[in-house]
DNA sequence: CAATACCTTGCAACCGGTTGCATGTCAACA
DNA sequence: TGTTGACATGCAACCGGTTGCAAGGTATTG
């Protein structure tokens, strides 16, 4: 039974040490307190031994799991993961693990996870929450929780702005002659979304120009693809979508129809996930996507202790355009 | 004091619902083993109160976590997400929780963060794995272990094999004119690389044509962008990437000198990862790594009871070659 | 009606650490 | 030399569930 001798207990190296329990407990929690050579010799005896502290027992007297989740809406939309990285490498810093979930687009599917994570991590990290305010507010209650990209007052949150970028894009537009533009807009609920097209519309009123806007089914290159026709239809010369995402799957389905960008039609991307390498490299919104995820991580950290309610932290990211080769004046 | 009324224990339950903690706790776990009415009487209790099992404490008792660590080389790289989403789906459904980390394509920090995860999860999911063959095998005989894309006997794991769609593909460069092809190679010390470059070689042998193997420093976009000057200077007319990325760093860097694929150059990629939306499409191997996941993950469920020797499982899944549009006749 | 079996529930030990308090030791100080 | 305090270590309760065993109750059977 090679499965017998499974990874001793503080018991077993106390016993061989010839101390007791409690001073195994402290040789590796609180060293200061015994003296240098029993520290050492029961270190001694535990790296023999192969001794391993049961975190399920630590966790159970002490309450602190060393665990956070991050929950993501689709990990496998590009602009996820550096965040999820980053945060990862964040906690690991400050010897905690992480637990990952997606949960699919879908604040009921959120809910579901956020109880299930309840007891094993010591805070959430959820990522453009689609779950209701009040939920979310009685939630923060009961466990720590640091939103991105999502602003509800009293929850710690870290928002990446896009807004200016956002409207130095049309600008940028319509200093090019586009008179009719399109937001390809991204899933409703969602702040990022709200707030990115209320910049837009700021704008484009502003200016006097004519903004239609396109809803798609989600941020994927897939929807992208499958609002073009829309997108022809409507008229416009110009686009800014949601994502990175939607605006590849457009200049996918244009680049298929035989249609160039930017010469047919402009377009502007969200997030500088993947448009540093779409052909032709689109002008997109760079964010602090890596910096938000460290943030976020340290925010929760910070939470941790405290549970009062100072809790009220925001922080803001700032974005910025980044011009490449889609836009130019308009095709008619 | 808000969190002075935390989550009750059992302890809680059991008195306002007038029975012993174990009955609380079968209720639970075993409640077929108590009267329905009991049961139903104690969950009433549980549900008014807010109870949530402390899943420290039940780990504690029982031994089972009801975790699983899920660690790839780099979640940035689109190749893994899908393949995390559908090993965490998986894991979910048998009310397991995931823990994600990224070992940056280093086998140390792998062997690190297996250890650190080692108290916390029943086992490991290692993903295309950078450590030494004997020391998986030593750290399997400790926690159970399933791998993806690395092929060390005893130890269960699934292969994505590539080999024969590279073939196809050979040929098919082969049969387009071209003599001399150059293979954009992944990270040296992995399976799938070796795998891979090895079914090419096998072909270009077979047929008489000349393989010329260029390195990558990561199989990333970057990194194929930095190895075209050497590919064209090598005097190749196509080329095979290990992976999707290298292959689309080279479109993006042969477009920006204005040479257009497949006119100038042939490019065949590999995971079909991103391969359906680059301009144009990129012919690439499609692989099931969606599947791949979800095995692995049962798999891991599977053998965490058992800890015997027959785990020497072996799941391999096929490719297939989807030609899209960036092979055509040798440009010279 | 007594003996037996089964079903339901409680008791108490246990999982493996942590920690407040008590005890013992020894050196410094008066 | 007696007192005091700092330091090192042990004792035992505790964290919140789980589970083997036993006890009490009821139903079944001869």
């Amino acid at each position: 039974m090679s499965s017998k001798s499974k990874v001793p207990t503080i018991a077993q190296i106390a016993e061989r040490a010839g101390v007791a329990r409690s001073s195994v407990s402290r040789a590796f929690t609180r060293p200061e307190l015994l003296s240098t050579t029993t520290v050492l010799r029961i270190k001694k005896v535990a790296e023999e031994l192969g001794y391993v502290p049961n975190s399920s027992a630590r966790a159970l007297s002490t309450g602190k799991t060393g665990n956070i989740a991050f929950l993501v809406p689709d990990v496998a939309n590009p602009y996820f993961p550096p965040m999820i990285r980053s945060a990862q490498l964040a906690a690991e810093n400050l010897d905690y693990c992480v637990f990952l979930a997606d949960f699919e687009e879908s604040g009921l599917k959120e809910e579901k996870l956020i109880e299930r994570f309840a007891g094993k991590v010591e805070g959430v990290i959820l990522i453009s929450s689609r779950m209701p305010e009040e939920r979310l507010q009685e939630l923060a209650e009961k466990i720590p929780i640091v939103l991105v990209n999502r602003d509800v007052p009293g929850i710690p949150r870290v928002l990446i702005d896009a807004g200016s970028s956002l409207k130095q894009a049309v600008r940028l537009l319509a200093h090019q002659g586009h008179q009719e533009i399109a937001y390809l807009s991204g899933p409703s609920v969602t702040w990022t979304n709200k707030q990115r097209q209320a910049a837009i519309s700021m704008v484009t009123n502003e200016l006097g120009l004519q903004l239609v806007v396109i809803p798609t089914e989600k941020p994927s290159l897939e929807s992208g693809q499958a609002v073009v026709d829309q997108m022809i239809s409507s008229g416009v010369t110009g686009a800014i979508a949601f994502n990175d995402l939607i605006a590849h799957g457009i200049m996918t389905e244009l680049s298929s129809r035989a249609l160039a960008v930017p010469d047919s039609f402009s377009i502007v991307g969200c997030d500088s996930s993947i448009s540093p390498f779409t052909n032709p490299p689109l002008t997109s919104v760079s964010n602090e996507t890596t910096e938000a995820g460290k943030i976020a991580c340290e925010m929760i950290m910070g939470v941790l202790g405290e549970m009062n309610s100072k809790n009220d932290q925001i922080k803001v990211l700032e974005t910025l355009l980044i011009e490449r080769e889609t836009i130019g004046p308009p095709c008619k």
